[in-house]
DNA sequence: TTTGACACCTAGCAACACGAGGTATAGCCT
DNA sequence: AGGCTATACCTCGTGTTGCTAGGTGTCAAA
């Protein structure tokens, strides 16, 4: 999976994940990983930002929690996140449909 | 359409296009447009720079022509063109499925 | 006790699509 | 003749964004 492919898609599959059940920055780097069969291994230094920039947005809110010693901020998706999940999947059709488009 | 979107695609669909019959930067732009609906309305500070991007890395080859006073230059598919775009086409399909399985 | 998994963070880098600006020809309308 | 539009090329600078590389700290197992 090339880096550049994935700019601009990444803030709708994170949404995606954490609107199926609150997740810790941790959690959520372990599920893209499992949802996509391994193929989205992304970086701690990929996710992180966008978690806080996904945040800073009003699209997730957090707070901290403490689990077996381990301190952990766990993300939720907020009313608004819940929309641009509505429309990130939009533009992702839209997307996919034009590249298929022009690719094939 | 977003510009992040984009972001890592494009070469595959200007070879795309070009595959098809030799094209000027110029062509190009409306190929795209008339192939995707109108979808991709590229600017020209777009697509030139990923013309010469393309020509440098061997994957295009351009000879200058003149036609009606104007003068083009019109770019071909190389070998090693045509073959990144079989990679770009088998990157996509992979991409695509991975995004769909974790936004679905 | 040292390795690995867990769990968080940030600064700086690199890539790249785009906006804005520039040059020049041809054809059309007034 | 002058102005406008479409054609046709180019480049510099900017902004976004994912990644690399580095850092901190806990816990369990070898």
């Amino acid at each position: 999976m090339k880096a550049e492919e994935l700019k601009g898609h990444l803030d709708g599959l994170i949404l995606a994940v954490v609107s199926r059940e609150p997740l810790h920055g941790y959690a959520v780097i372990e599920s893209l990983k499992a949802c996509s069969g391994g193929e989205l291994a992304l970086p701690e230094g990929t996710v992180y930002p966008a978690l806080h920039r996904l945040e800073a947005d009003g699209l997730l809110s957090s707070k901290w929690s403490v689990v077996g010693g381990r301190r952990r901020r766990v993300y939720s998706i907020t009313k608004r996140g819940t929309k641009e999940l509505g429309v990130s999947r939009e533009r992702w059709r839209v997307f996919a449909t034009t590249i298929e488009a022009v690719l094939a």
